[in-house]
DNA sequence: TTTATTAATCGTATATTTGCGATATAAGAT
DNA sequence: ATCTTATATCGCAAATATACGATTAATAAA
């Protein structure tokens, strides 16, 4: 994003951008629903679920990882991926703390 | 973002990404706090708020209209921006979905 | 030790995003 | 009609993101 003028923003604000920028691909939408479906800690199975390469989808978990979105254990060959909760109720929390600001101040838009 | 794939999700999984991606900005996060704290549809006073140039704040905005994040009337000189409610609240929903459908079937993580 | 097997990383091509200045546009004011 | 004012749009440069194949790394299996 060149010349990103992040640093002239809050620290809330960055946090909850870059919570978004990690949800905000498709394919890390699915990751996220793969690793909800089993109760279990997969990896290798993602791979063979959506359509893209191995090397695509190791990245796209890390930056989920690097988000803070799912945690990871890498035990040699075989990996182990899940949701990280609190991550999750933090995002969920900020989020509704701008959706209820929003909505209490101004239940009626003018256009 | 080259050779997307979009293509290949579902169409819960896109508009969830797609509404993410628009959140996925400091400055647009910013916009929407903007709007809300003023009980009007104000726009220049996001320019003179925000560290960034006139052109940039507009195409900021034009995102945040596209991905239906808010709504827009330009009246000649004049713009008039406010939140769009209905598409939070879906996105709210949407996000719910997501979220207590992980929460549900997982509680307690393996990593 | 050698040989799978699995996942991460590297290198690369291409598309998209961000940001700005300059310009165009469109309504109101003079 | 001309000038102001407020936005949008265009065109550009630089940074990121996406995707893939090829390679590396690290453990398990033989």
């Amino acid at each position: 994003m060149a010349v990103h003028k992040k640093e002239a923003f809050t620290q809330k604000e960055q946090d909850l951008a870059e919570f978004a920028k990690a949800l905000a691909h498709p394919a890390r939408i699915a990751i996220l629903k793969v690793l909800a479906q089993r109760n279990e800690c997969i990896c290798g199975e993602i791979v063979e679920i959506l359509p893209l390469a191995q090397s695509t989808v190791s990245q796209h978990l890390k930056e989920l990882k690097n988000a803070g979105l799912i945690d990871g254990n890498v035990d040699g060959p075989r990996s182990c991926y899940c949701i990280n909760w609190k991550a999750f109720e933090k995002f969920n929390r900020e989020f509704s703390w701008l959706f209820n600001n929003l909505k209490i101040k101004n239940e009626k838009s003018c256009c």
